[in-house]
Parts: structure tokens; sequence; C-alpha cells
DNA sequence: GCCGTTTTCGGCCCGACTGTTTTCAGTCG
């Protein structure tokens, strides 16, 4: 669901930047920069809550909170405004730019007059940077680097952010009286990685009502068409969607057709042709006769083609209809498969929620186990010691069994693991003697990002052979849009992995989504196994596990190969890997 | 601006890397 949660947090993490740039308090900006994530995890509405509701958020307090009384009383907020227009939108876009942070943005703007990313563009390629002070020549190429990655995501939008809107307008246009289903297609259906618009596709005999309905939601801010069958509109958050409305006996073949994708609707066309039909988004034809032949169910059209119904997820011309004529389409994780999730934060380090939190919503989400891994010692920020570890881990064996539909023993086991840090030379934060003590440990990249080829694959295949070390976080550590995948031979590293027991994480968070679906699709013909993870920093975040999910299945992943839908037992037995004599009490 | 079994004032996650410097500011995680 879009919440009002979203829109708090944009705000207050706007405020922060603004004050970043304009010179004001570190420390202030660093508060409101603590409650904007606070508040867009936290697990009440906002837009629901009082004065004192909202000072119970962390990192909340008086200030803040009138502040957010004050948005959703009068729609803006007077301090925000001020600096709105002091700085200019485009100036504070300019610190998405991997490279460019709020000074250099600031004595952009005050030295050149740049004003927006291509302002920025036009004075690189005029040399006007060098000249600027604490700017040079590689400053320069930095930058347009960070411009280029920043571009190659530009228009589309993050997974969760395009899902949120498109559950909420389904759910909208399925009240409407007439609608006879309705969902949504396209690229979203599909769980790409990130989505370009949404196409929402609803069946009706008379079309009129959805389409006054469609443009009348609140998210719409522009009506770029409206026609019979087809409605264009602007959202709120700039994502494009467009309503399609067909007839009721349509809907299969319209779900075919705008599912795509479109590399996979030409395969199945041509398929059609072979067999003298014609496939369109109104249905399976005789191509001689014009005789429609099916169109109802998908499962119909793809049969009539001689073809089982194809999960979205795998419709990309990647060898699915090759696969299924052979009777060979692999059956795709889904999320009710999964009996635990194995990387998890509290806010003993960076996440927002106490173990207690997030112990009892992972409980509610049906899990069997559930592992809690904050950060190591060596990602310096964030203030871990052996004591504190220890602390949590004798908190996390009292709770252990309590939660869960049969409480007692019976109840969820949480596994207490930890996320260490993969160091420049492979290295992680602990000893052996000291990880043995861990149910698990995920070991990921979190610096040195830039390392060559060859150094980078030596890193991480030292972790792999680290024998406490039993999942690879985010193994490319990309953040999409942000930051490009390390260079590494990733074929030599999925091979150690299978080879070592190693599993590898595919982060659930919707701007890594890491590993990536063709990353996956070549690890596993290594014999890989995966840890389909949330990476949760809060308890809204364990819900992030549907795009995981999503991306094994882009990737082809069966149940079995991912090893946190594993029964315990059989998970335990792979988390000792190859240590001998002391493994971790189970 | 928030927060407190160290405190209602004085702290605030800290260190590394990069490119620009000629001793450091900015950015990042």
């Amino acid at each position: 669901m879009v919440r009002s949660n979203d829109d708090v947090a944009a705000l207050l993490q706007e405020y922060a930047d603004l004050i970043s740039i304009t010179g004001g308090d570190a420390y202030r900006a660093r508060v409101y920069e603590k409650a904007a994530r606070a508040t867009g995890g936290y697990h009440a509405d906002v837009s629901t809550l009082d004065a004192k509701g909202l000072r119970d958020i962390p990192g909340v307090g008086r200030s803040i909170a009138e502040k957010i009384s004050e948005y959703f009383r009068t729609g803006s907020v007077a301090a925000v405004e001020e600096l709105r227009a002091r700085i200019p939108d485009g100036v504070r876009r300019l610190t998405a730019v991997p490279g460019l942070g709020p000074r250099k943005a600031l004595v952009l703007y005050e030295e050149l007059g740049v004003a927006s990313i291509d302002d920025l563009v036009a004075a690189i390629r005029a040399e006007r940077l060098r000249d600027l002070k604490g700017f040079g020549p590689r400053t320069e190429q930095n930058i347009l680097h960070g411009v280029d990655l920043l571009r190659s995501s530009a228009g589309r939008f993050q997974l969760d952010l395009a899902t949120d809107l498109a559950d909420d307008i389904v759910e909208a246009l399925s009240q409407v009286t007439g609608c006879l289903r309705c969902t949504y297609a396209g690229s979203l259906r599909r769980v790409r990685e990130t989505i370009g618009d949404i196409d929402v596709l609803a069946a009706a005999e008379e079309s009129a009502p959805l389409m006054d309905a469609f443009v009348a939601l609140p998210d719409v801010t522009e009506v770029v068409a409206q026609g019979a069958s087809k409605t264009s509109v602007r959202t709120r958050r700039g994502v494009a969607v467009d309503l399609r409305v067909v007839p009721p006996d349509s809907w299969g073949a319209a779900l075919q057709y705008f599912t795509g994708s479109k590399a996979h609707n030409i395969r199945t066309r041509e398929r059609a042709v072979h067999q003298k039909l014609k496939l369109s988004e109104y249905g399976l034809f005789d191509a001689e006769s014009g005789e429609k032949i099916v169109s109802g169910t998908e499962e119909e059209v793809y049969a009539r083609l001689g073809l089982p119904w194809i999960p979205p997820t795998l419709r990309e011309d990647r060898g699915e209809i090759e696969a299924g004529l052979r009777g060979e389409l692999p059956d795709p994780v889904t999320e009710s498969d999964l009996r635990g999730d194995l990387h998890t934060h509290t806010d003993l380090t960076d996440g927002l929620a106490p173990a207690e939190e997030m112990a009892e919503a992972a409980a509610e989400r049906g899990y069997a186990y559930y592992a809690i891994t904050d950060h190591g010692p060596d990602l310096y920020m964030q203030q871990m010691t052996e004591e504190r570890i220890l602390a949590q881990r004798e908190r996390l064996r009292e709770m252990d069994g309590t939660y869960g539909r049969r409480g007692g023993r019976d109840g969820m086991r949480i596994l207490h693991g930890v996320e260490l840090n993969i160091g420049p030379d492979g290295e992680v934060d602990w000893p052996g003697e000291f990880l043995a003590g861990f149910d698990l440990c995920v070991a990921s990249v979190h610096s040195h990002f830039t390392q060559g080829r060859e150094e980078m694959t030596r890193r991480i295949l030292r972790a792999c052979e680290n024998p406490y070390v039993n999942i690879i976080g985010h193994p490319t550590a990309r953040r999409i849009g942000r930051r490009p995948p390390v260079d590494a031979d990733l074929d030599e590293i999925f091979a150690a992995c299978a080879r070592t027991g190693t599993a590898l994480e595919i982060n659930s968070h919707p701007d890594r989504l890491d590993l990536r679906d063709e990353d996956i699709l070549r690890a596993r013909r290594h014999g890989v196994r995966f840890a389909v993870d949330s990476d949760a920093h809060s308890v809204l975040h364990l819900a992030n596990m549907r795009y995981g999910v999503g991306t094994a299945q882009r990737g082809w992943l069966t149940k079995d190969e991912v090893i946190n839908t594993w029964p315990e037992t059989r998970l335990r037995r792979f988390l000792r890997k190859g240590r001998t004599g002391h493994g971790p009490g189970a």
C-alpha cells in the first residue's frame, strides 16, 4: 500500500538534504535523516497518529512531530518551504549523482548557476568545473560517470514503489461496479528489477465506469489520454500508468499479450503462425477463417499453442518456450515455500526495531526459523563489539521458540548470526573460534568496491573458503542506479560456492536485487545453493521477500535450490559446512 | 534537533578513500 509514511519520510529527507546543502548544522541534518528512515519504516500509518503517537517514533521529538502535524494539517511545512525557496529542486537532485554531495552541489549552483543534471553535464563538457576550488579533471570524470549511472535508470522506478502503487490501483478499480477482473500486467507482473510504467488490465462489459474511476484516483495528477479501451495517466510520484479495459471473454489473451515480454510474445505469435493461427490481444484465431478459437484464460491460449502455462517471471525468451515444449519448465520457488529469513538486522546496529519486534513480525509471516544477523565490528560505524553481540545471543536464546503459533519450544526457532564484512584481502571481522559460536554467518562486501577484477575475485573466493561463512550477502554489491556491480569473475565464484557449500544470497531489497536474474541463471548451472533474504532493517522490510522471490523465479530457481525453504534440520546440516569439531550448538 | 541506568546539556556511529591539496575537504558506507 502507498502510505503517507513514505510521503513524510520523503519530506523529512528533503529537509535534511536542504539543511546539508545550505551548510546548516550537520547534526541537525542527520537527525532529520534518521527521523525520515524511522518514519518510512514505522509500522503504524503516521497520518493516524496524534502528537504523542508521533513522538513514539524513534528520532521524532517535539519539533519534528509538529512539522509532521503541520504537513497533514496544511499540506506543507513552512520551514521546508523556506529552504525550497532558496535552493532549486534541481540542485538537490544533483546530490543524487554518486560522487557529488551537498557541498559541491552548492558550489556548482553558486559559482556556475548549475541547477540541473543537464546544466551539470554542459558545464563539464565546457570544462568549467576544473577551475573551481576543490574540483579538477578527475572530479569531472567521476561526476560524469555518476551521471551515466544515474541516467541508466532514469525514467524507471524501483520495484516496491511501482508494486505498492499498482496494488492500490488494482484494489480501487476492483471495487468499481461492473469490474469483473482486474490485475496488473507488464514488467511489473514479470517482476523486472525496475519498472518503466505500470500496465493495469481490467475486464468489464462497459469500460466507462472504470475509466472514470481511474482518472479520479487520488494519486492521479495528469490525464495524458482517455479513450474507451485505453486511458493513460501520470501519478503523483511521476509513474505513468495505463489502464486497458477488455471484454471479459478476451481476458486471457489480453493478459498474455500485455504481460509480455515483447520477445516472449514474438515467440508465441510465431508458434501460432506455424499452426495456421493468429494470436493478438483479442484472442487466438484461425488464420484463414478468422474464427476465434480461445481467449478466456492464459492457460487456454498456451495450451492451444502446445505449451503449458508459463509463469510470468519466466516470459523473457530465455528458453522458456523450448523448456515448455519439452515439458521441462521449472516449478519456480514461491513466497509460501519460504520457511525463514536468514539475513536481517535489529537496532543493535543499523536496523530500526528491537529483536523482539522483528521476531514477532517474522513469526506472523509463519516462519519456522528466523536469523538475526547484525553487522560485525569491521563496519566501523556500527560500533559492534564481542560483548554486545554475545549479550544479543543470550537474549535471542531466551526468545528462541517463544514466538509463533505454537509458542513454547515448538515455536519459531531463532538463529543467531552475523553479517561479516569481507575486507579488501578477503579476511572477515572475527577469527574462526569466535565465529564458531554463531548459527550462521553471512559475509558481504561493503567497501573497496573498485578493486580490480583479479583482486576482487580472490577476495570473495577467500570468503567462500572460510569454513564459517555460509552465505555471501548481496554478492555483487550493486545498488540499482547508484553503484555498478563489483568487477569479479563470477563464474569462478559460483564454482567456489558450489564446491565449498557456500550459498549465494538473493537480496530482496528493491534497490539491490542482488544476485540479479541473469547471474542466478549462470550460478545455478554450477550447482550453487541460494538464500532468498530480506536484509530487513525494519519490520516492514520483511515483506520485501516478494521481490527476492520474483528475482529467484526470473533466475529459474526451484524450491530445492533455496536453502531457506528447507526444513530446519536440513538447513542446520548445510550451515555446518566444512566445519569440524566445535560446531554451533543446535 | 534528539536524547539520557553516564546527562535536561553536551554530546551526537567512525574511519577510509579520493582528489585536491601542500594539510585537507568532501563523500561514502
